[in-house]
DNA sequence: TTTAGCATGCGAGAT
DNA sequence: GCATGCTAAA
């Protein structure tokens, strides 16, 4: 048991003075509210602790209060605890949690983090054993992909039968299985035309030369470190007393072995998951690992976490009664203290529009509080579908009847291009002998540098082992630069300036690093080129710039955003470092909007009311899956459903389509075979009313009465409560704000008296989504506009906005 | 170098 | 249906 008598350690722990209040306070109030299960997870502190934490069972809570009582329990001093996630966001959540615990901040846990993050943490200190230096960069998969299409391209290998990602894809697979280029073993070796082995030695050598790292090294690189030097393994493991993982079903290979590396000794791991909710196998996570744990960890306790504190308990039945169907699993069951709630409604729709239009419908009536229920808020809904492409017909939908939606998961805000570039040119100015920054860069905005130059630096690169920027510098010393384009021949050297004006500049201290940012931004040339050129006439007159493109006022904006995350580190390196952290982009807005995401995107939350779309065999369970991958696919489907499932508190609503548009190609659908999984007494077959003419499809034994067309009838009796609907409701407390930008007075002098609208026939204007547009109808609030690039849609008039009011300019 | 026009191929996506 | 990436033409 844990020593309580370890006072002097834990006073010493220098950085977090737990105060003694802390300590003398009521008796470990962090144990208050646990159940039994939860309270065993936090008191058994010596050896191998496997915590089996069903979906909704207070695994966070159990988690991070196993962290204060090694702490407050002078167990562990905080610097002692190893603590790791998979997502920055998870490791923060974490943070606070455990600080909301402590009652005071957690600085003094520096191991609290994720995988990646303590990893990188780790080499720097010993990036020399793997043949690095410790200010290595990271690769991000572009840089990668780059990297590797060019030893692609070295070896005479047809590009085109062997792409780069499909390389980068194999490579990250090995690296994931904790497999070094001189280890791939011989069933590996017809990889990528057999050229597969070969490629990524060169693949690491390339990246030792540009003393880089990608992400799957950071932890390989740790485990053949561990692996090859017992004194500094030992070192750690004296170090890291107390070991904590979190979602340990999706660790893969080489975390698995990372962990076991480091737990070895004193076997103080107390790993954290759900086999049920293993979803990542794609992306290399080993359920197997889970599986497995009490196997590599001799005499672990295991806990199991069933009680459920999210879902009625019909919403519990329905998810066991699918997850049943998997074999080998630890098993669980699911129980709750907590009222048998609506039973899990399961709706046919005759095509993806019509279910897309009845959600929506769906969505408005909870809203309002129909069906016996209490209203719900859009805040308070999510759509969880299978495959982003699903999200369209959503969209689309809710845009027409003015349905606030938020979608979580698009591309993240560090791999968006601009925010890449600017990230490129930052790198230059720490250190300009970045070459993949350089790469990246040198033509953007075009300096008129096309594969002929580029190969000329590269020569000149190669010839002296110079990096590209100096090797710039060679070519202009001895006039060789005269042999480019004649826009490159000015633009490149002037651009090779810059950069190290700039570095001087990043190293200068009274140079403020948000200042140096926006001025290499702005002298770059790189904001100028989302503006379209403006002629001297233009400027004289003062026109207002324009943009070049629809997407341009975005891509500034999150440039602006980019700059302001700045502030908040000391340098340009520091921020460098931790850019991951700014993945979040999530400014929140005052109105409550439904969330629309991917089943993956949403493992860990949870919505008092939940829409499962599109459940159809192919679509889910995935036939991509169930091909590539058979049995072990399905499963992973089957778990994915148990994950949508148990997202829901207290209504879960299935859905399918008997028709879908599949690339273009209108295709019949079966529903899900998930659905027959679901236990009949705990769903309830929902048949909109008003409705006629019932088509059975008869291709399932579901508890599927039949599947319904639209038809005039339901036309009619949407329409006919269209003005009680929230979603009108709304459009008309709206008008009456000031909502987004409205069109200036000058371009509206010919607004007809009778149209409400802002907008009349003719009118340019453009949307968030759609882009740029003419309009050709108004009804009211809502208007029909051509969109140059998006076609003909239906869009109501709070989301555009008139062309050329394009607002403030960026810096 | 830039661009329009056609072929291609398609899941989920943290670090 | 759409984005991506190539070839051909400007």
């Amino acid at each position: 048991m844990s020593s309580f008598d370890d006072s002097d350690a834990f006073e010493a722990a220098s950085s977090v003075s737990l105060s003694q209040r802390a300590m003398a306070a009521a008796p470990r109030p962090y144990l208050d509210g646990l159940n039994p299960a939860q309270r065993a997870a936090v008191e058994t502190l010596e050896g191998p602790v496997l915590m089996l934490a069903g979906a909704g069972t207070g695994k966070t809570k159990a988690l991070t209060a196993r962290i204060a009582h090694l702490l407050l329990t002078g167990t562990a001093r905080p610097n002692e605890i190893l603590a790791v996630t998979f997502t920055n966001k998870a490791a923060r959540e974490m943070k606070t949690r455990v600080a909301t615990l402590l009652g005071q901040p957690v600085e003094g846990m520096p191991w609290l983090g994720t995988f990646h993050a303590i990893c990188v943490k780790l080499l720097r200190r010993h990036a020399e054993l793997v043949g690095l230096k410790s200010n290595f960069t990271i690769l991000d998969t572009d840089d990668q992909v780059r990297l590797m299409k060019q030893l692609i391209v070295a070896s005479e290998i047809d590009e085109k039968r062997w792409p780069a990602r499909m390389l980068a894809g194999i490579i990250d697979n090995w690296k994931n299985r904790a497999i070094t280029p001189d280890k791939v073993p011989s069933a590996d070796a017809g990889a990528f035309n057999r050229r597969g082995p070969e490629l990524y030695a060169q693949y690491q050598q390339r990246l030792k030369d540009l003393n880089a790292a990608d992400f799957g090294d950071l932890l390989l690189h740790m485990v053949t470190i561990f692996q090859a030097h017992d004194d500094l393994l030992d070192q750690y493991r004296r170090w890291f007393r107390y070991i904590l993982v979190d979602e340990y079903q999706d660790t893969n290979v080489a975390q698995y072995l990372w962990l076991r590396l480091l737990a070895g000794g004193h076997n103080n791991i107390c790993v954290v998951g759900d086999d049920d909710q293993s979803i990542y196998g794609w992306r290399g996570a080993e359920v197997g690992n889970i599986l497995r744990f009490e196997k590599d960890f001799p005499g672990a306790h295991v806990v199991r976490l069933e009680q459920n504190y999210r879902s009625t308990a019909h919403i519990l039945a329905a998810a066991s009664g699918v997850i049943a169907g998997n074999k080998g699993r630890l098993g669980k069951t699911l129980w709750t203290e907590g009222e048998e709630g609506e039973k899990v409604r399961l709706i046919g729709h005759w095509d993806g529009d019509e279910e897309a239009r009845w959600v929506g419908e769906e969505i408005e009536a909870m809203q309002r509080g129909t069906r016996g229920m209490d209203p719900i808020s859009p805040d308070h809904m999510a759509i969880l579908v299978r495959a982003s492409h699903q999200m369209r017909a959503f969209e689309d939908r809710f845009l027409t009847i003015g349905l606030p939606y938020r979608v979580i998961g698009g591309p993240r805000f560090y791999e968006r291009m601009e925010i890449r570039d600017a990230m490129a040119y930052f790198r230059l100015a720490v250190s300009p002998t970045d070459d993949l920054a350089m790469e990246r860069i040198i033509n953007v905005p075009r300096r008129g540098v096309g594969p002929a130059a580029m190969q000329k630096i590269y020569d000149r690169a190669s010839e002296e082992s110079l990096s590209l920027t100096a090797s710039v510098t060679s070519l202009v010393r001895d006039g060789k630069i005269a042999t480019m384009g004649g826009k490159a021949r000015t633009k490149v050297p002037e651009l090779v300036e810059q950069i190290f004006r700039w570095h001087e500049l990043a190293r200068d201290p009274e140079c403020s690093h948000v200042e140096l940012a926006e001025m290499i931004l702005e002298e770059s040339g790189y904001i100028e080129s989302y503006f379209q050129p403006r002629t001297k006439e233009e400027v004289d007159r003062g026109d207002p710039p324009k943009y070049k493109d629809v997407e341009a006022p975005g891509r500034l904006e999150n440039l602006k955003e980019l700059v302001k995350a700045l502030e908040g580190f000391e340098n340009l390196q520091g921020f460098l470092e931790h850019v991951s952290l700014i993945m979040d982009n999530e400014q929140e807005s005052e109105e409550p909007k439904v969330t629309l995401m991917t089943l993956h995107a949403a493992k860990g939350l949870e919505f008092p009311a939940v829409f499962l779309p599109g459940w159809e065999d192919g679509l889910f369970p995935s036939q991509r899956a169930m091909d590539e991958e058979g049995m072990k696919g399905l499963e992973e489907e089957r778990r994915l459903a148990y994950v949508g499932i148990t997202r829901a508190e207290r209504v879960c609503t299935i859905s399918f389509a008997g028709n879908r548009r599949v690339y273009g190609q209108w295709q019949s659908q079966m529903p899900s075979r998930f659905i027959d999984e679901l236990p009949e007494d705990h769903v309830e077959v929902l048949t909109p009313s008003g409705l006629h003419g019932h088509q059975n499809m008869g291709a399932s034994a579901s508890p599927v009465a039949g599947m319904m067309r639209g038809s005039d009838l339901h036309e009619a009796a949407s329409r006919a409560d269209v003005y009680n609907s929230p979603g009108w409701r709304r459009l008309q407390t709206n008008a009456a704000k000031p909502g987004l930008r409205q069109p200036s007075e000058a371009r509206h002098m010919t607004i007809d008296a009778e149209a409400e609208s802002a907008f009349s026939i003719g009118d340019r204007v453009f949307h968030q989504k759609f882009g740029y547009g003419a309009v050709i109808s108004v009804e009211g609030d809502k208007l029909g506009i051509a969109f140059d690039k998006a076609g003909t849609k239906h869009v109501v008039a709070r989301f555009l906005v008139a062309a050329g009011a394009a607002g403030d300019v960026p810096f």
